[in-house]
DNA sequence: AGGTCATGCTTAGCTGGCTAATAATTAGTT
DNA sequence: AACTAATTATTAGCCAGCTAAGCATGACCT
């Protein structure tokens, strides 16, 4: 029985989904970086008023554990520091410190040019479709 | 700044991934598999012969230790065996074992029907697209 | 006020990707 | 024939995802 469509589209999400990171880890080593923690910053980096983990962890779409390691490593790099909230004791603010925003453009340049390359040749409509495809199953995901 | 489609894209398909091998996870947990595991059972039921693991590594998509790896507990579970090479003495083939066989139907089985769920309302010519997509942005990975 | 439940973060430990380095063997070159 | 290259599998060790369990705190209800 030979795979099907639905097959390979599993097994070729997974792959690009890899492939992608493992790039783009490779061109971000240099910065001391992986895209975990650089994901984090530039989520981060998007917040008007400093988040809680939990708030960041769900704007970047990981489990809190998750992010607390990706903190320890983040804050001992001092690009990012834990701020205990006076309102709620259990919760902790997280702000960016003042050495991470250059990085961030840095890191920003080389995503979007990795984009671009990933993206080149693709129709525009075809990416727009794709990711109604894929909204489609998280979706279906959601109900499981 | 906001995030672009772009940005998004690369974000929503490492959710799509990991979303969908961790309900997998789920209900395959019952049989004592994980999909990592359940996907090389379900590669090597595909191959005439005995492939090795190098053939098989390709075959799954991923590299040689991470196999390596999969192939001692699935040895552990006496699901597949090692056999060494007589014409190469450094090759191993694996081959299934018998208890593998009523496994990987149920494994199928289970597959299948998740797969029915999240593709449910997907429109078929939206999914060769969107295949056509991810297939164009491994080839760009390929160039980088 | 006190007891129970919920919430935010951390810790511990599992899984499965990866690269780098090793050992054994084979292939290729001179 | 003897080096050198390349290839196959393994081991070791990193990274980053997860769940489960714990601790501190806050919220709610009588």
């Amino acid at each position: 029985m030979p795979f099907t469509d639905q097959h390979y589209f599993g097994m070729q999400l997974a792959h690009v989904s890899r492939g992608w990171r493992a790039e783009l880890d490779r061109r971000l080593a240099g910065l001391g970086l992986s895209q975990a923690r650089w994901l984090v910053l530039l989520h981060l980096a998007r917040f008007d008023d400093a988040p809680t983990q939990r708030e960041l962890a769900q704007s970047v779409g990981v489990e809190g554990p998750t992010l607390a390691r990706l903190l320890d490593s983040l804050e001992g790099q001092g690009l990012v520091q834990r701020q205990s909230v006076v309102e709620d004791r259990r919760a902790k603010k997280i702000v960016l410190c003042a050495p991470a925003r250059p990085l961030i453009e840095q890191i920003e340049t080389i995503a979007t040019q990795l984009r671009h390359e990933l993206f080149d040749g693709v129709d525009e409509a075809d990416l727009k479709i794709c990711m109604r495809v894929h909204g489609h199953i998280l979706a279906n995901l959601e109900k499981s």
